[in-house]
DNA sequence: ATTCAATAGTTTAATATTAAACTTTAAGAT
DNA sequence: ATCTTAAAGTTTAATATTAAACTATTGAAT
């Protein structure tokens, strides 16, 4: 249990506006460094299937990036015109789908990182924040904190 | 060679998605507690009114929000039309515009700031982050270091 | 077995944003 | 003075997202 002093209501607010913007502008940034016709959004979907898990549902991508199954059908369709996932039913529920990524598609995250890595890294050498590994763990609360927080007020 | 002084790009990579989630979730759940027919930008706007001038051109408030200046125009037309900012022609200006909160903006933005407050309360008291304001400074850190970049990058 | 509710995914309408083209005004070079 | 360039703001087309309505499937209760 830390000695926490009490925040202010305020301070919490700076910091979803700091959050904000530092997120729309770094959107942008990396998404001016990715292969044309690819996004964020896309590269994050075949990056995950690089990180976390070889297959995975529709709905299970949504929950994890925090988008409506809306957008990520929108998503998936995109990737899949281009080749970068397959899109299967689901042997054992026939109303979830499987989704995998292509050899393609792992060429292209490979294509994405390589875009992204000159600018990732000068901003590691720049080191604009004094200890990431902190940062990183914080944001990680607040985030898992927000997720309940959703969670809790949409369906209990 | 180790993580340990030089900060690895994955490290910043991992960053910036921890501040995009939060950024989409928290957007989200702010917008929900405004009141109807407003939304962050155009609360923003008049917060920006409350808290660091009392007039400005449009210019000034895209470059403040980091948003284009497409965006400002079509910001500032909904508040214009609900009638919570005026915009006039600048008199040292041919080309510029004033930009100023009218009472039903400053009521509307303690509206805004009345309808967020308890979201911000309950997230102040279960504290999900260790130290705010150090949180925050270096957030404030990497926002300015992006703000250069972009600015470097694109104009010279 | 039938009914009812929940779940997975899609579709649709509305909206906010960007990038780029455009208009108008200001400022500087000659 | 005239021309050129930059700056401020607007408009347009494209796109990503949300919320809500919709379809189809599953599972549970009776």
């Amino acid at each position: 249990m830390t000695d926490q002093t009490v925040h202010s209501p305020a301070e919490y607010f700076r910091l979803f506006n700091e959050i904000n913007i530092i997120a729309q502008l770094s959107s942008r940034l990396f998404e001016q460094q990715l292969p044309a016709g690819m996004n964020q959004s896309q590269f994050s979907v075949l990056n995950w299937f690089f990180r976390v898990d070889s297959e995975a549902s529709p709905g299970r991508l949504a929950a994890a990036f925090q988008v409506t199954r809306g957008a990520m059908t929108n998503t998936l369709k995109k990737l899949e015109a281009k080749g970068f996932i397959e899109i299967s039913p689901d042997a054992d529920s026939g109303r979830q789908k499987r989704v995998t990524m292509t050899a393609a598609g792992r060429a292209m995250r490979d294509e994405c990182i390589a875009g992204v890595s000159p600018l990732l890294a000068e901003f590691a050498a720049a080191a604009p924040a004094a200890d990431p590994p902190q940062l990183i763990a914080s944001l990680a609360e607040i985030r898992e904190y927000l997720d309940d927080y959703r969670s809790q007020a949409h369906s209990g």
